[in-house]
Parts: C-alpha cells; sequence; structure tokens
DNA sequence: AGTAACTTTGCAATACAATTGCAGGGCATT
DNA sequence: AATGCCCTGCAATTGTATTGCAAAGTTACT
C-alpha cells in the first residue's frame, strides 16, 4: 500500500488531503492511509501543509529531505477560488530577523490568492 | 459578553485558542464565544491563526484593520517548547515572488522554534 | 515446511475542534 | 402589549485526527 500511495502522490500537481486520497485511491482504509503518511512524513517523503482548510494537506518532498530534516523550504500557495493547494518550489521563503532570544527552527509561509489556473 | 471577550483579549501576550478562553473565563458557553470571535473576525477586531497546533488561535488586531482588510502582516511564532504563539507585530513578513498568473490577496509566515522565554 | 518475531493492515471506538438548528431572553420601537 | 431584531445557551451534528486491538502478512531462522 504505501507503493501505491506513493505512486499516487508522485502524480499529483496539487498538495492532498487524506480525504482526497482516500475517495482518489479507493477501496482503502483511512486509519492505514493515515500511518502510511505519517511514517512518510517523518522519514522525509513527504511534507505537511497547514492551509487553514481545516485538513492538513500532503506532498512528496524534495529528493535531498531526510528523517533529519526538511529542505522544502517552499512557499505554498492555496486558491481561495478553487480551494487547491500548490508547492511553489521555486519560490523561497525569505528568513526574517525575530526579536532577540528567539531562536528560529522551521518557518511556513502561505500565500493565500488565485492560482494560475483560476486567473484565466 | 463581546466586552469581557475583547476585554480577555487585550490582556493577553499570547494568542488564544477558544478553548483557552472558554477555561479562563468560564462560566461561558462555547457556541457563544465561537460566534463572538467569528464577529470580531469579520470586523478586523481580532486575527487568527494557523499554528498546526490543531486549534485556531486569536488575537487582538493592529488598529488600523477593518472589516475590509486586515492589515497585520506580521510573523508569528510559534514555540515547540511552551507551545505558545505569539504575534510579532515588528517583524513584517517579506513580500514574495510569484509565478506568472497567481494573484496573492494574504499572506501568513509562522516561524517554529525557541521562544524567548523557554532559550533561558 | 514449521515456527517465532516483527510489521502492516482493517475495523471499532474515541477524542476533539468546529459548526448548525432551534428556542428562549433581552431590549428597543411602535 | 405587541412586534421585531439581536444575543445567548443547550443539544446535536459534522469532520478530522488518533488510539486500541486483533488478524493477516512478512521475514528470518532452524
Ligand atoms: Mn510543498
Ligand atoms: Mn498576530
Ligand atoms: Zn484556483
Ligand atoms: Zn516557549
Amino acid at each position: 500500500m504505501r507503493l501505491l500511495v506513493l505512486d499516487f502522490l508522485e502524480k499529483q500537481s496539487k498538495a492532498v488531503s487524506l480525504t482526497d486520497m482516500e475517495l482518489s485511491m479507493e477501496p482503502l482504509d483511512r486509519v492505514t492511509l493515515f500511518r502510511t503518511i505519517k511514517t512518510f512524513e517523518e522519514h522525509g517523503l513527504v511534507h505537511r501543509i497547514e492551509d487553514g482548510s481545516g485538513a492538513s494537506k500532503f506532498a512528496i518532498c524534495a529528493a535531498d529531505c531526510d528523517s533529519t530534516q526538511h529542505h522544502d523550504l517552499h512557499v505554498h500557495f492555496y486558491c481561495s477560488h478553487c480551494n487547491e493547494t500548490y508547492c511553489l518550489p521555486k519560490t523561497h521563503i525569505p528568513e526574517v530577523e525575530l526579536p532577540a532570544n528567539y531562536v528560529a527552527l522551521e518557518r511556513e509561509l502561505i500565500v493565500k490568492g488565485i492560482c494560475a489556473a483560476c486567473t484565466k
């Protein structure tokens, strides 16, 4: 099943939620899917995106991610027209200056607006 | 009740979830609280922060926010040690270049790490 | 092949945040 | 007093995330 899920994820152009996968790949148990994704996340195969839609979405990681660290510091774009979330792997998240004594370990930048497909 | 909630929010140094408010301000009905916050959000009094902790958190808006637009384009910091979320009103979110035909309307930057109180 | 150890899967149940429906209460205006 | 509008509280529902447990599958060893 992990192979099936990985295969499915590699074909996606958008980030997908557990429910998306459940509906597209049935028959398949939601809990097993949940655990599969969890395993993938822990091993640096997929990254989680919280776009504020209520459900986490997931996308395949860059090749250089591993279990110790994720390197996909790219922007995610949430289209409020089609409600889809896209990875923008070429758009890096800039560094920001923090107040004294704050230590940054990760950063996540969500841009919301209208995607290329919906502006047409 | 709106006055009570607004008063409470103004005293906070951290963003708070509905559950936080429910526990700190009882007795008070969760649904009414939910609708109060929703009203505040729609009228530009509070902004919502999705820090990935599972529950939305809220904080008072800057004075120049209104029902048409939020202007708090500041970074939010989630401390993975104390699990608290802080507004960093002086740390602005930089603009980013998007691919062709993407239109940005909002942006949210969450930095995760260790907060000033926890690095001591 | 047979067995033990370990991993993966599926079902049932639970936890918890978010949301809706509905009815009662307060308050102002006529 | 009657009407209308808004605010509140309770019950119930939705939807996602998560856990417990036992069965099924896999691998390693003899
Ligand atoms: Mn991504
Ligand atoms: Mn803020
Ligand atoms: Zn779109
Ligand atoms: Zn902290």
